[in-house]
DNA sequence: TATGAAACCGTTTCTCT
DNA sequence: AGAGAAACGGTTTCATA
């Protein structure tokens, strides 16, 4: 993966509704090469997939929060039975294992309060749980798909993509 | 919107690459009523955009962490800096003012642990803060992009959403 | 608001460098 | 690897109900 497929992924994170012509355009290829780049980034598993993005609030859902779980002193087994059972449950958006005085976080999306209380009554009630912290989000600040390649390693530091000139 | 836009929603949530005949043949629908409906979903904002979903570790990125921020006892101006200052840090994805005992809820992708102790320790210069606790991803449990559209007002609960069959 | 046919344009393949 | 032309197929428009 050269600076070329950085710059592909780049547009593609921002924008996957772009034609091929026009990203070959921005990063200066013709469509059959960065047709053929693109389709190397599929095989090989970096583009992952290609989503719509909804905005929440126009479909209906008001509240989303962040929880964090302090798992009580289980086995095994009933960690485990925990885990799939989050999993399954569709409000959580984001589910993690993590290190620190925690033991998961998870980001939730319900329509109001009352389906959030009802979810945390069926998220406590999974397993005894030491401490359960929820933060409800007031104010979106930032929201990004998008992986800061920028950073990623190998790559250069690079200006922020310009749109191709509407006239070449 | 009705239950064929929102079972639309829910194929595109899951993948935007398929071609608008295929959404037709599962939400029941010809080509060109199918396409109008993705048409006004994208002008009202309902779609907000198409995207590439890369995975993290195929571009060299190791390390995701959630850091929760107690802000020190400051003022709105120094505050809104403070906010303006993360919104451009590339490694922060998710940043959220939220309710709770923490003000701030941030998510963070970084190449490795020392790549995080820089971003850390330039967080942390922004402004005199009273609290910040980091939780290390060890493992992803789940993520998704695509909201719980069944859970939505309005929606009949339904079943996941079935492949069209090869066959036709 | 839905449909089917046709026009249009982007994608994919092929050939050549 | 990249380019351009051609074939293919999906999108978008149009006419109609």
């Amino acid at each position: 993966m050269d600076a070329v497929d950085r710059k592909i992924l780049r547009i593609l994170q921002q924008d996957a509704s772009l034609t091929v012509a026009e990203i070959g355009r921005a990063v200066g290829l013709s469509t059959t090469p960065c047709w053929k780049r693109i389709q190397k980034l599929e095989a090989s598993g970096v583009i992952r997939k290609r989503v719509a993005i909804l905005a929440p609030d126009k479909v209906g859902f008001g509240v989303t929060a962040q929880v964090s779980v302090q798992a009580g002193d289980h086995g095994r087994e009933t960690v485990e039975a925990f885990i799939v059972a989050v999993q399954a449950m569709p409000e959580v958006l984001e589910f993690q294992r993590v290190a620190g005085d925690v033991d998961f976080c998870l980001r939730v999306v319900t329509v109001d309060i009352p389906h959030f209380e009802d979810f945390y009554r069926r998220l406590t009630s999974l397993m005894p749980l030491r401490r359960v912290s929820s933060y409800f989000e007031l104010q979106q600040l930032k929201s990004e798909t998008a992986l800061p390649l920028a950073l990623a390693p190998g790559a250069r530091l690079q200006a922020p993509i310009a749109d191709p000139a509407p006239g070449g």
